[in-house]
DNA sequence: CTGCATCCATTCAGATACTG
DNA sequence: CAGTATCTGAATGGATGCAG
């Protein structure tokens, strides 16, 4: 249903939407940009969201392939998580994607 | 709830991720930046998309500022809609987005 | 420390049908 | 032609508790 065929292979749109769905997806993507980062550090950034939900998102991410999870075996155990390189590649329309928010900001502060 | 105080009034990810939020906001948001559409026009062009979704996409579009709506008096009716100043200002991302979604595709394609 | 299973609440796309 | 109202089902964010 929804979007039939042809579309749903073609349309770039769609596949952007899909990866960004996530509510917390923009806010990961970001700060993984900036430095790998372990589960916890990464909870502690994004306060007021449960690690089930955290654990949920990175999941999805990770079958997105567009962060990778490197386990360490050890105890206590240990999981980093990093960009993949599509990720990365993701980066730049991801900043100008944060430019046009602060405009955005700015322009309905005013406007108010 | 979620995000707590601050962050939801700082943080531009929050923004974008809310405004982009609609699971046709991206392709509308392209239609319209290549040419003024009215709804019947918009519709088709997104086939497989009732009517009564489309409206509700394009209702949130407009409050959320990125597009213009312009109403003709006149029998049949007769509505535009068209981008916004901030919606002109998102292209940029827009085209952005779409390249990487390309990237995407390529290479998830090639992994399978 | 990290992750999974479960349950609940909400949100939202989509279908149908009705109005001017 | 354009829009609204209502209902449904699916998806998903979030809370809690349990397990390596």
């Amino acid at each position: 249903m929804a979007i039939s065929s042809d579309m749903i292979k073609d349309c770039p749109y769609f596949t952007v939407q899909k990866v960004l769905a996530g509510k917390w997806s923009l806010l990961i993507l970001h700060f993984l940009s900036e430095e790998t980062l372990r589960f916890n550090e990464l909870q502690r950034k994004l306060d007021n969201l449960t690690h089930a939900t955290l654990a949920k998102q990175l999941k999805a991410l990770e079958k997105s392939g567009l962060i990778v999870r490197t386990e360490f075996a050890q105890i206590p155990p240990k999981v980093e998580y990093s960009l993949s390189d599509l990720g990365r590649k993701l980066q730049p329309s991801l900043d100008s994607l944060f430019e046009w928010g602060q405009e955005y900001l700015k322009y309905s502060s005013s406007k108010n």
